[in-house]
DNA sequence: CTGTATCCGTGTTGATACTG
DNA sequence: CAGTATCAACACGGATACAG
């Protein structure tokens, strides 16, 4: 049993700098630190959800960004009512506010001659990347609520204004469920897999209004290469 | 000399995610590598320039992220015209178009319970904030060319439709010229001090039209802490 | 003067195993 | 399930030496 856990007073590797962009490094630049961000983004999730959605990440390092992250008042830890007694991590408001950064790391990614879409993708990164690449003008005249189904994981997102809204949630009120993975529903919206194919190999369900479905995969445009 | 130059084949740190934030990151993410970036935003700079700006970044990891930032195609490095034989090192057109990742993180700072304005401050640094925090209905009817001196560095914005253009250069044809270091005009702007205050301390130098000066120093509110 | 390469002490990261 | 402990590999930052 140690005892004298000195924990050495953490003396972090900061930028000595006035800038905000570099105050926001100090906070979340970390390795890892935006990633468990972004998977907390469309609600609370337990340290081991976090584990399994973010394929790569340690044990330890997941501990430590938790901490820092908590430390930073970017997320708290909530413990759930009794009977189920999980633990839980969940972002402030202020973290909640960070998506923007989100948005402008996937928007100016996007045009990387680099990016490979075909290495896995969690749903939260789905999700964010619907509210990130809308095309408000295309969308504006688009309504109504859609149900993502991935596995036992539901997204309830409301489709008006030209914007996307989106939360882990029920979806018994959808007009519309997509039921597959991450990376298929993808393909079909950023791939131009056509659902008709997809559905008959198996790989979406669609359930619900089939008309708001075909519109809603033409709603995200990819912007051109940078190369 | 050595010629085994094996170069390792740099099995970089890459998260394997095909999400667009975490490409990014995997481009811009390693320490330094976006405030070379930031410093770079307003026109090419030299290494040493670099290495001036960045106060706490050593040579070779200068070095390092050079060469990262330029195999990712975010910046080139140019040898200038034989009179002045330098090299410098420029963004490229995606490069630039990077902006909106700092405004983001910057935007979201300005609200940290934690954020230190009185930590150094690069000129840089504080045109982009311009940029960031400008309010543009408190801007729209402001318009102007205003130049700023900091030791022989010099930027020229333009004010006009709400919004500031910048960049690194001459300022002969401006309106009004403020001369100053960066964390003394960063005072004035988002501390509260008073121009006159700091021209009197002999810590400012406003030449031209001080109307604009007075106007100018309003249009960038922050937004309240999150704490 | 402008970078680049190498060594070196230290801290951070990541894989595995382990505990309550 | 929610972490801790341990350890090896790597990245960082400082110093110094070198090259054009």
């Amino acid at each position: 049993m140690k005892l004298n856990k000195v924990t050495k007073a953490r003396p972090r590797r900061r930028y000595e700098d006035a800038c905000g962009a570099a105050h926001a490094l100090d906070l979340l630049g970390e390795r890892w630190a935006l990633l468990v961000v972004r998977e907390l983004m469309f609600g609370p999730k337990r340290f081991s959800d976090l584990r399994a959605d973010l394929p790569g990440i340690s044990a330890n390092v997941l501990t430590q960004r938790l901490e820092g992250l908590e430390a930073a008042g970017i997320l708290v830890r909530r413990r759930l009512p009794p009977p189920a007694s999980a633990q839980v991590y969940e972002l402030t408001s202020w973290g909640y506010e960070s998506e923007p950064i989100f948005q402008a790391l996937g928007r100016w990614a996007a045009r990387s001659p680099k990016h490979d879409p075909r290495l896995p993708l969690s749903a939260s990164s789905l999700i964010l990347s619907f509210r990130t690449m809308i095309d408000p003008a295309k969308a504006k005249g688009a309504g109504g609520t859609i149900g993502l189904k991935f596995g036992n994981e539901t997204f309830r997102l409301r489709l008006s204004g030209g914007k996307v809204q989106a939360r882990r949630g029920a979806i018994n009120d959808a007009d519309l469920i997509l039921e597959g993975s991450p990376p298929v529903i993808a393909a079909a919206i950023y791939g131009g897999q056509p659902l008709a194919t997809l559905e008959a190999q198996g790989l979406v369900r669609i359930m619900g209004d089939r008309d708001l479905a075909s519109r809603f995969v033409t709603l995200f445009p990819l912007p051109p290469k940078a190369a």
